[in-house]
DNA sequence: CGGTATCCACGACGATACTG
DNA sequence: CAGTATCGTCGTGGATACCG
C-alpha cells in the first residue's frame, strides 16, 4: 500500500496523472491545464513520475522544440486507482 | 480525488486503517499492532480520523479504562480503496 | 518553449517527558 | 491505559528569477 500511496502522493500528482490519462501532452499543455502549479513543481512531478518509470518523456525536433509526456504500461497500471480515488472522493463528499 | 486521498494521507493513516477493517481496536491494541507509532502521532491519526468521521470512539467503563476506535460506514467506504491502494502496489512492485 | 536555481515558510514527524 | 505538551528537524510546496 505504501508503495502505491508514494506514487501517487504529493501534490498536484493525481491531477498530472489525470490529464496524461487523456493522452500525451507536452510540458506547456500541462501548464495550460493546471495553470495554478508552478514550473518547479510540475518538473518535480514529472521527474520523480519519470525515475518511477510511470511515464515517459519524448522529445520533439522542430521549431520551437516540444517534450511529450506520456504514460507508460506501469502508469496505465495507475489508471484502476485514480478511478477508484475518484469514486471514493464522491462517496465521502457525498455522505455527510 | 484530493478528498479521498486525504482521507488516507499521512504516514501511518492506511496502516492505522488496515488495522480498525479487522475489526475494533482500543488505543493499546493499536500500538501493539504498530510498535514504531508514537503515542503522539497516533492519537493525532485518531483525532483526525475522528473529525472527519470515518472513525468512531467508544469508551468502555471499569478498570482499567478502555477506548475502543472502529470504522463508521463512511470508514467502511474506503476499504475498496485500501484493497485497490495494495493491488496497485503489488503490480507495481513486481512489474519493474 | 522547457525547464533550473535559490530561497523561504510551513507543516508533518518523531523523540521525550509528563498527566489523569 | 490513554492520551497531552513541548521541542527540534526535515521535507514539501510555492514565489521569483534566470537560462539554453
Amino acid at each position: 500500500m505504501e508503495v502505491a500511496l508514494a506514487a501517487v502522493a504529493g501534490r498536484w500528482t493525481t491531477l498530472v496523472l489525470r490529464e496524461l490519462m487523456h493522452g500525451s501532452a507536452s510540458y506547456g499543455e500541462l501548464r495550460g491545464r493546471l495553470p495554478e502549479i508552478s514550473s518547479k513543481v510540475l518538473a518535480e512531478r514529472l521527474q520523480a513520475l519519470g525515475e518511477r518509470e510511470l511515464v515517459a518523456r519524448e522529445r520533439v525536433a522542430g521549431f520551437p522544440v516540444r517534450t511529450l509526456y506520456r504514460l507508460t504500461p506501469a502508469g496505465e497500471a495507475l489508471r484502476p486507482l485514480l478511478v477508484e480515488l475518484y469514486r471514493t472522493g464522491v462517496a465521502l463528499s457525498s455522505a455527510p
